[in-house]
DNA sequence: ACAGATTTCTACGATCCGTAGAAGAACGGC
DNA sequence: GCCGTTCTTCTACGGATCGTAGAAATCTGT
């Protein structure tokens, strides 16, 4: 999977924290504080949409959405990450062996929810 | 955490293999199909030291080792990505939705500290 | 059809990374 | 102790990515 800039990274960040597509206007909008032009905001949301993190719909002035929950890209990157390592059992052992208390906790609640459905 | 470029991962992945800490030459030697020349895996040696992912001895042929396990390091990132996420909780649930099967029993028994024999 | 808003195209500078030559430092044999 | 050889450091360059945005093209409402 591509990675992220800095500016791409707190774009997505916007989107996924919206309640629904923005438009280029929204987002320079909400990045104020950087004072960027718009050009600007039209060039990374082109990036990330060929990247494919963003994809946008054909109103007029383009409404732009994350093609996936942030949520799905975080996991989608620990796979990635466990993926390409070679044992990946001592991966899993490593990781689980860190996570605090409560997260073990919520870990055993979601293995033991039969399946958990791969919603 | 720093990321990597493709020979520097290549590299670490030499010295993570390896038995015990490795000269310069010793990779040229492993990576001898790309042909680099021995300043340019002291380069590479070198940028992964100052990202702290290597780490060389005094000994006059120096010899580099990893600063940590391979399994270490990508439990770090699988950290690193749940932890920049806001609803870890949710992005767990996506993880071991995720998992198969028998990534699922591993996990259940190292939660169930059968062998967790964490670091 | 025109002014204004929007979108696309093109570009530039910074940084990162693969690559390595040149220069400096140390080591081993004589 | 000198010298050739090996090892290490320093410096550099070209390609790719990314933040940044002006210029140009397109669309929209009136």
């Amino acid at each position: 999977m591509a990675s992220l800039g800095e500016l791409e990274r707190v774009v997505m960040d916007h989107l996924w924290s919206a309640a629904g597509p923005l438009a280029a206007t929204d987002l320079r909008d909400a990045l104020a504080d950087r004072g960027l032009a718009l050009t600007t905001v039209h060039t990374v949301l082109g990036r990330l949409e060929q990247k494919g993190f963003v994809a946008h719909d054909e109103a007029r002035p383009r409404r732009f959405r994350p093609t996936a929950t942030r949520e799905q890209h975080s996991a989608e990157l620990m796979h990635e990450v466990l993926g390409q390592a070679a044992d990946r059992q001592a991966v899993l052992a490593r990781f689980v062996g860190s996570v605090d208390a409560e997260e073990a906790a919520l870990l055993r609640r979601l293995l033991d929810g039969t399946d958990a459905s791969s919603a």
